[in-house]
DNA sequence: TCCGTCTATGCAAACGTTTGCATAGATGGC
DNA sequence: GCCATCTATGCAAACGTTTGCATAGACGGA
């Protein structure tokens, strides 16, 4: 059986006004200490849980945060996932999880049921909910790689880390230097391939793609064995994300080829996966902990203050050197 | 500006009765199609979206499902939220993500904010909310290893996976079989541990724990390393789940041991992970998929029918053999 | 012409909170 | 002893929906 306020306040012999404010915590001082006893007393007993959509129906706010994502697959989605249900929590926010990466139809967003966005990669689907609530629009904070001009923003500089990458391998001596990109992100735009392509044209050296279908690593592995078997071997590999290193290192292993005494190879995210292969991956870590912190806090100033001026932060990743790339000379 | 249905009501000229009976879709038949294309067309004009506090207020429904995890840190987490959001998006239901792992609070839960719950191994927590919610129980679904007696229930008979992988190492011809867990689940009841027991007694060999102080790799590495220094090399380790596999890979590697030659690995969990390794590695595959299917089907119907009686499954593992465990003779 | 039935719509209550305003009683200064 | 102030509480409206019941009009049969 349901329990409402109304209930505790005959229980315990006052208004239902009464109760809201010792169990909102809201009239702190105004309640005496010996009646806050008592409807607490009888709240538990009788198992009181609020109903949160006649509280957020009346506040306006619903305490839930929602965090979309264009995929949700590996250890890096886990991490972001594991990092922000943390960090709200503190907070006092739920957390809703939503892929909107493949779905097709446009992304229904109730009202009154989350306080805020958190996008991470997913700029189409921020970018069409802020055109449907345009009045009043839903506060919305992007991550990642990509961002929106219009919204607060945190990202990481994949440009910079990227070209600390290929210039790690070129200074490791590598003279062919080859970039293993998924199709969709292969185009100039892309921070990762500007990169890759200002670092290799300022060294003199050729441009080098090894084009794979996804992102996957089964994809990225295909994708390298069939390069190398028409092109013949790179001796360096700078890969768009630590998912298709890994699909990388085993398609190069397949092929009996050491890495990285004969291909070098980076990788890019720093998942802890990459860590404990026989040859640890070499990466651009980012600073996944700091972002998260940084999303939340821009989300919650947006939220009490929606006419803020626009945050954004852009964090600088590391190059994690380990193994992959170290050439012995 | 919010608008609401009194809004769309005014500009449309009929009541908000209409309005919402046209939004909701309850009143199929009832309003002329006349009028249910002006409400539609006024609705998608001014930008309308429904309340879903106010809905769940009246309705007492909120088409949201939490899922609790004990932890989220692999990829193996990451692939259930995956199948979870995609199987709940489908049945019309948004994904609330808690871990109730490390939290020293008891879980407040608020009414009204959920439909119900999926736990995927953490009983303690579940078991808490069932008691606060005794009466008008909210409905739960509980998955993985361990389980509860009186709530809907969905696991995977590791017991026989377990049983199956350590025979598989002594058919290997493996004679010291370790099994490398964590300290917490060390302790018989757990049903790895238990079967691990019972065919390594049966087939007359001597038990050996390598005792991990928890389930991440790097404890797991040390681990390994500390006993093969203290006892010497077992031939063959079962390890409690496929991260603590991965680290006792990478710590045999460390010592200079050839895995399988001389150990032969299994794992348990079964991630994508570790097929990329350079030994893929033997793992007992948990059949997620089909699992979080059961647990959105389960839940689905005891939201419908509170009073139904309890449902449960125990899904067979599947023994993947791959290399780590593959002696040549 | 009247009555019954059906269709399309409106009215108003209800859901469980929060909160601005009012007020009864207590307290204290003069 | 009176007025001003303060403390603790109650009253009632409001939040945005849904929905049972009522009803106005149309229609058809007798």
């Amino acid at each position: 059986m349901k329990v409402t306020i109304k209930q505790i306040a005959e229980c315990v012999g006052v208004s239902p006004s009464t109760v809201s404010r010792v169990l909102s915590g809201r009239g702190e001082r105004l309640i005496s200490e010996q009646t806050r006893q008592r409807v607490l007393r009888a709240a538990e007993e009788l198992g009181y849980q609020p109903h949160l959509g006649a509280r957020s129906l009346v506040t306006g706010r619903t305490c839930t945060v929602a965090l979309w994502m264009s995929q949700l697959f590996t250890a890096f989605h886990a991490r972001i996932v594991h990092l922000m249900e943390t960090t709200l929590w503190r907070s006092g926010y739920e957390l809703l999880i939503r892929q909107v990466g493949h779905q097709t139809e446009p992304p229904r967003h109730g009202r009154g049921r989350v306080d805020g966005i958190i996008g991470f990669e997913c700029v189409g689907a921020l970018r069409s909910v802020r055109k449907i609530s345009h009045r009043r629009p839903v506060p919305v904070v992007s991550m990642g790689a990509y961002y929106l001009t219009d919204v607060d923003y945190v990202g990481v500089d994949l440009y910079t880390g990227t070209a600390q990458a290929v210039q790690h391998l070129i200074e490791q001596g590598c003279r062919r230097v080859a970039y293993l990109v998924n199709a969709e992100s292969r185009h100039p735009g892309d921070a990762r391939r500007d990169a890759y392509d200002a670092v290799v044209e300022v060294a003199g050296l050729p441009k080098e793609y090894i084009v794979s279908v996804d992102q996957s690593r089964s994809a990225a592995m295909a994708a390298v064995a069939a390069h190398v078997e028409q092109f013949g071997l790179p001796d360096g590999i700078f890969c768009h994300n630590d998912e298709m290193a890994l699909g990388a290192y085993r398609g190069l292993r397949l092929l009996g080829v050491r890495v990285p005494e004969e291909v070098a190879l980076v990788g890019c995210d720093g998942i802890e996966d990459t860590e404990y292969l026989e040859v640890p991956l070499s990466t651009v870590r980012q600073p996944l902990e700091e972002m998260c912190r940084l999303a939340c806090e821009f989300l919650q100033r947006r939220m009490a203050q929606p006419d803020a001026p626009l945050q954004s932060a852009v964090l600088l990743p590391q190059l994690m050197v380990r193994e992959s790339s170290l050439r012995r000379r």
